[in-house]
DNA sequence: AGTTGTTATTCTCATTTCTAGCATAAACTA
DNA sequence: TAGTTTATGCTAGAAATGAGAATAACAACT
C-alpha cells in the first residue's frame, strides 16, 4: 500500500458587497504557515461520503458559512509546492469555489473577509491599468526577462509575458489570471515562492526581489486564482451572478457586481440589453429610492431561465480601452 | 492520520481516425471488474512527482504511448460509485483528457482503440437523431418520468429530462454529455447502475430495464461522457484538434475531425471562412491528390496563434436541425 | 414654483458579424 | 464527355454590437 496521502479540500469562498468581491479566510495554516489560508480540512475517509459533503462540513465547522454554490476547479499535487502539514505524507489538495451573499460571520468564529484583489492587485482594471502593475510589475518582469544570457529563452520569456499580461500587441485577456500569478511566483515575484524556494533548501535569492500582493497560506494564492480565473470565464455563459445578489436588485447593482469580478468597466446601455434580451431577469413592481436621483427598478432573477435554455449567461459587451 | 486512502489516475486518451473518434482501451480492472477499463494507476507519492507525470509515467506503461497534451478533467470521490479495488481503502480518482494522433499500439501490449460513440451511442447526432435515441432511451426515459406516484418529482424529472436530453422547446446541448450520462445512470438505464446497486446489496431492479452503450470498468464511462463532454465545450475556443491531425491536412479533414468530436454536421463555407477568419492555418504549397475529384490543399495549423491573441478556437457554425 | 444636478430608462442608427442557401469554377478519374 | 470532389463567390436576411442622444423621475436648493 502506497504510504502517507493526505487529501486536503480547500475552499475559495466568494461574495461580493459594495462592489468589491471579497474572499473568506482563516487565521493561518495550524502555525507552520502564518498571515492568512482558505478555509481547509482534510477528507476523513469515514466520515465524508463525498468530497463536497467534506468541504461543506469543514467549512461550516471553521466559518459558520452554509454553501448554497459550490463547484470543484482543481486538483493540485505537485510535491515541492505547498508546504506539507506533515512532514511525511504526500498532500494532495483538491479546491473548490463557492460562491455566497455576503453575512456576518458568527460570533467566536476567527473567519474573516477581505478583499480579492488586495491578494491580486494586478486584476483589478476597473479605473484602467493598477498603478502597481505599470509601475512596479512590468518593470520588475523586464528585468526577469532580460537576466539569462541565452537570447532564445528571453525571446521565450517575453512572449510568455505578453500573452499573460497583455502588450502593445497583444490584449489584456481577463480570464488568464492563473497565467498571471504562476508566472510571477516562477519570476519570484510573489512571497510564496521566496517561501518555497527556501523551503527546498535554496540559496537566498538576490536583493532588491519584490513580492506583489498579500500573500496566503500554502498554494492557497494559487487557488485563488484559480478561482477568480474561473469565475471571470464563466460568468460570459451561466447565469452565476445571481448567486451573490439578493432576490432583489437593480440593474446597475447587477452590471457593478459583474464589473467588480471582471476587473473592468462595461458598456452600460449594451450590458442591458444583453440582459434583457436573455430574458434573466424579471420586474418585480418595486423600486428603490435611495439613489440620489431617479429611483431604480429592483428586479429579481428569473430561477426558470435555468431550465429554458441550455446555457444562457450574462455576456459581456466589453468597452474601449 | 486517515486510514488507506488511494488516488487513482486515470486518463480517457483520444484520437480520431477516418472520421470517428476512438479512446484507447485496455483489459478490464484486475479481474474485479470484466470487461474494457481506461488506463490507470494509483498515484505512488515517492516515485510520481507531480499528478501529470503519474499519470504519464502508467500510461506508457501499459499503452506505450507518450501523451503530447494532458488536461486534468475532474476529481471524483463518491464513496458508493465505483468498486474499490480494495474492500477498505476509500478510492479517489482523479481524471485526466488526453490528445494524441492514433498510432498503432505496441507490441505486447494489450491496449486497443475503440469507438468513443460505442460507449456513448446517443451522442453522435451527425446523420440526425441517432436510432437508439428516439427508438430506445427517449421511451425508456419517459418511463422512468412517469413511475413514482408523487406528480411534484414527474415534473421535476421531465424538465431535467428536458434540458439535458431536449424536447420540442429546448435544443440538444452537444456539450451536456456528463448529465446525459448521469441521468441515464441515476435512471437505471446503464450498466454501471445496476452494478453499483447490486454491489450495495440492494435488491434487484425490475425486469425489462435496458443498459444502453458499452459499459467500461469502475466509473471510467462518467470519465469518458466528462472528457467527451470538456472538449466539445473547449474546441470552441481553443484550437486543440490540431493535437488529434497530422501536421499537414485537408480542410475538409478538419471539419470532418471537428465534426466527429462535435457529433453533428457543420455548414462548410462558414466553418471556413471561420478557420480564415481566424488565421489558425496557413496553406503549404502541397495538394492531396487520392481524392478521387479536384486534388484538396494541404495546410498545417500555425502555432503562431497561441502567442498573437488570448484565445483562439475553430467556432462552431452549426447546421440547421 | 422653478432651476439644477443626478441617476435611470428608452430609442435610434450605423456597423459588423452570422446564417443559410444558391451558383459556379477548377481539377481530376473513368 | 460524364461524374466526382474540391474550392470560391455571392447574397439577402437575421442577429448582434457599439456608441450616442433623448427623455423620465426624483432631490435639493433658490
Amino acid at each position: 500500500m502506497t504510504s502517507g496521502l493526505i487529501l486536503g479540500l480547500h475552499a475559495a469562498i466568494v461574495a461580493v458587497t459594495g462592489e468589491e468581491p471579497r474572499v473568506l479566510t482563516v487565521p493561518g495554516g495550524s502555525g507552520v504557515d502564518p498571515g492568512n489560508a482558505l478555509p481547509f480540512g482534510p477528507l476523513e475517509p469515514d466520515r465524508h461520503r463525498t468530497l463536497e459533503r467534506g468541504l461543506r462540513a469543514w467549512v461550516l465547522e471553521q466559518t459558520g458559512m452554509e454553501l448554497p454554490y459550490v463547484e470543484q476547479l482543481y486538483t493540485f499535487g505537485d510535491r515541492n509546492r505547498a508546504v506539507t502539514l506533515d512532514g511525511l505524507a504526500r498532500v494532495i489538495a483538491v479546491a473548490y469555489l463557492a460562491l455566497v451573499r455576503e453575512r456576518r460571520v458568527a460570533k467566536g468564529l476567527t473567519a474573516e473577509w477581505q478583499g480579492v484583489y488586495s491578494f491580486l492587485p494586478w486584476e483589478d482594471h476597473r479605473c484602467g491599468e493598477p498603478e502597481i502593475l505599470c509601475r512596479s510589475i512590468r518593470p520588475a518582469l523586464d528585468v526577469w526577462v532580460k537576466s539569462p544570457d541565452s537570447l532564445d529563452l528571453e525571446r521565450q520569456r517575453r512572449g510568455r509575458v505578453d500573452i499573460t499580461f497583455g502588450s502593445g500587441a497583444v490584449a489584456w485577456d481577463s480570464e488568464r489570471v492563473l497565467d498571471r500569478y504562476e508566472l510571477l511566483y516562477e519570476a519570484g515575484l510573489v512571497a510564496e515562492s521566496l517561501r518555497d524556494h527556501r523551503a527546498l533548501g535554496n540559496d537566498e535569492p538576490g536583493v532588491g526581489v519584490r513580492a506583489f500582493g498579500a500573500p496566503l497560506a500554502f498554494d492557497h494564492r494559487r487557488i485563488l486564482a484559480t478561482a477568480l480565473g474561473r469565475l471571470r470565464g464563466k460568468l460570459k455563459y451561466r447565469p452565476l451572478v445571481f448567486e451573490l445578489l439578493p432576490t432583489m436588485f437593480t440593474l446597475l447593482r447587477l452590471q457593478r457586481t459583474v464589473e467588480s469580478l471582471v476587473g473592468a468597466r462595461l458598456h452600460k446601455q449594451n450590458f442591458r440589453r444583453l440582459v434583457e434580451r436573455g430574458a434573466l431577469v424579471e420586474s418585480t413592481g418595486q423600486v428603490e429610492t435611495d439613489t440620489g436621483g431617479r429611483p431604480a427598478a429592483l428586479f429579481r432573477f428569473r430561477r426558470d431561465v435555468l431550465h429554458e435554455r441550455p446555457a444562457p449567461g450574462v455576456g459581456l459587451p466589453g468597452l474601449p480601452s
